[in-house]
RNA sequence: GCACCCAUAGUAAAAUGGAUAUUACGUCGGCCUCCGAAGCCGAAGGUCCAGGUUCAAUUCCUGGUGGGUGUACCA
């Protein structure tokens, strides 16, 4: 795999101040950093490297740049560095190695020039996690869509990615919802419409508990029974996971989001006691007040904030599951790593389950990749119990129909079929990039039209850019050919556009360095405006020869970038719009 | 009490310690006899406060202010 620019002008650096007068006053593994120019008029990329040496050398920054540019070779790479501001080192790459770059990455059209991770992880992705019996609310979508998107990233840069829905199929919540089921159950609308009866009989419950005592005494009684392994309410609870999960299944269908494994609460019961006991028998966990728990008493932080992982009756709690669950992802998929897509209120509770397992001498790599809350219009967080909140099914079909609508106006004469795709493709499309596009801790209030906008930095306007490229081929009445001719580059919208395109292997793998999809959603940006500026600027079929060809190749290669980047967020793209 | 997160233009959001803080919506003004105007070009408008570290701070540190969240027996 070709190295990038930024790499490729750190290499030269490097030769560089090996043999500048200085060479032997050099820090110890001094790595002189490259990075894209901030604005376009400073060049392709620059360097601070000289102001970062300045003060270990004790000479004036300039003066260090100067001495390095002296010695920097460019030669079939870039022109002669310039020095700017306090000490920039600036670099302008020659057309011949734009070109020739630009070449290589057209014949690899499988990577796009992205190399595979050198060290490849087992890695265990936990996101999205609704609760069974509950349709998923708005709440769900950032940790589904957040996780599905690091899971591909992960995945194409060469990890081994388990993905796996730890739904919440086992707890407190089923003394309602068997109470519910015994008392308050349509059997006709359960037919019909089951994931709704579901809710509406939770709901009633939950209110019912609040009037009267005894109601919540009874469900209490029912969950009992449950975890007792009283068969009736085993029934219940066994036909009411079913019923969940193939609602949810829909949704899924719907967002194109895949797991390996569904592997709920339930799942780890007959592991709760003898993790447990071997907490206590080892001396990590100890009894207070009746309760199994585990101080941590050395964490300045966590001193005062015990674990708890048996109640005083008993029972067990989510933090003894995740625990088994930690067990199960190490011993039995053989993770190496352990990505949790949870939100930030939960920040505490990962803290003291990563900090028992370490006690236990399991180093896997454990992440809390935290996002923010989706807030109500009185800036509270949006939550099940409020009542009025938002479903993630209606979001998504408002999506879709407002798609529809814009179609409807611009391209009516689409086959009914066609519009039918495009409109689940862009409304879908328009969710995702809203929830990716902004830094995951941002809290954000909860607006139509914000979620569903069409215009402006969306997925439409990437799509919108996409077809553009598809369309030239269209009207071309063939596929790219690459024996089609050779490559000149005659206008700087067309370097413009081919350094953007060459970036892609640079980002892509620093997505996974703090988590931030949102950075790959703003390079594809700059993708798409830098596309729409050349398309301005450069008349593709109007022109021939190399031209032409040379044009036709940054159409291809712009259309194979943003679809290979939008898949990579879970975006789906459409020939016409 | 303790801990964590957040604070950027009228609104909503970006910015591995880098140069003139970037976008979108909204407002104002241009561009379709020309490959898709869901587009392009231009204008006005902003980093909560006070210190500190640094050649360089929206970013890191300390202390405030404001908001949110979590914190022994829900998940």
């Amino acid at each position: 795999m070709p190295e990038t620019f930024a790499v490729l002008l750190a290499a030269r650096l490097r030769d560089a101040l090996s043999r500048c007068a200085f060479a032997n006053e050099l820090p110890v593994d001094f790595t002189p950093q490259v990075d894209p120019a901030q604005n376009r008029q400073f060049g392709d990329y620059q360097s601070n490297a000289a102001m970062i040496l300045a003060k270990e050398l004790r000479r004036n920054p300039r003066e260090v740049a100067t001495m390095v540019v002296e010695a920097f070779d460019g030669s079939g790479l870039c022109a002669a560095p310039e020095i700017a501001g306090p000490g920039f080192i600036n670099f302008r790459l020659t057309g011949e190695a734009l070109q020739a770059r630009f070449a290589e990455l057209l014949d690899d059209e499988e990577r796009l020039g992205v190399a595979r991770t050198d060290v490849p992880k087992t890695v265990v992705l936990d996101f999205s996690a609704p609760n069974v019996a509950k349709p998923m609310h708005v709440g769900h979508i950032r940790s589904t869509i957040i996780g599905d998107g690091l899971g591909r990233i992960a995945r194409f840069l060469g990890h081994r990615v388990i993905s796996d829905n730890h739904i919440g199929d086992w707890g407190t919540q089923f003394g309602m919802i068997l109470w519910g089921w015994k008392h308050l159950l349509d059997e006709s609308a359960l037919e019909t419409t089951p994931i709704a009866e579901l809710l509406r009989i939770y709901r009633e419950v939950n209110a019912l508990t609040k009037e009267d005592e005894t109601v919540l005494d009874s469900c209490k009684a029912e969950l009992v029974a449950l975890q007792g392994g009283d068969a009736e309410n085993l029934g219940i609870w066994e036909r009411c996971v079913d019923l969940s999960k193939k609602g949810l299944q829909q949704i899924y269908d719907l967002l194109d989001v895949r797991f390996d494994h569904w592997y709920g609460e339930s799942f780890y019961n007959e592991r709760l006691a003898p993790l447990v006991d071997d907490l206590l028998a080892s001396g990590i966990a100890e009894v207070s007040e009746g309760a199994v728990c585990v101080f941590f008493r050395e964490d300045e932080k966590l001193s005062d904030k015990p674990a708890i992982i048996r109640k005083s009756d008993g029972g067990f709690l989510y933090a003894t599951t995740d625990l088994a669950t930690i067990d199960f992802r190490i011993q039995e998929l053989g993770a190496d790593a352990i990505w949790y897509v949870v939100g930030a209120p939960q920040q505490l509770h990962f803290e003291q389950i990563f900090s028992v397992a370490r006690r236990r001498g399991q180093h896997a790599d454990f992440r809390h990749i935290a996002f923010g809350s989706i807030l109500g219009k009185d800036r509270k967080m949006l939550k099940t119990r409020s009542g009025d909140t938002v479903q993630l099914a209606d979001v998504l079909e408002e999506a879709v129909v407002r798609a529809r609508a814009i179609i409807e106006e611009k391209n009516p004469g689409l086959p009914e079929e066609e519009k039918a795709e495009i409109s689940r493709v862009i409304g879908i499309g328009s969710v995702k990039y809203a929830e990716l596009s902004q830094y995951r801790m941002t809290d954000y209030i909860f607006d139509w039209d914000n979620m569903l906008s069409l215009k402006g930095n969306t997925a439409p306007y990437l799509i919108n850019a996409y077809v553009r490229t598809r369309s030239i081929f269209r009207k071309l009445g063939s596929d790219f050919d690459s024996e089609g001719g050779s490559l000149v580059f005659t206008d700087e919208a067309e370097n413009a556009l081919a350094l953007k395109l060459s970036q892609y292997p640079e980002i892509v793998p620093t997505i996974l360095e703090d988590f931030r999809p949102n950075a790959l959603a703003a390079y594809l940006y700059e993708v798409a405006t830098t596309y729409h500026q050349f398309w301005e600027a450069c008349p593709v079929l109007k022109v021939e020869g190399d031209v032409r060809h040379t044009r036709l190749a940054l159409s291809e290669m712009t259309g194979r970038v943003l679809r290979h980047g939008l898949g990579l967020l879970g975006i789906r793209t459409t020939e016409r719009m």
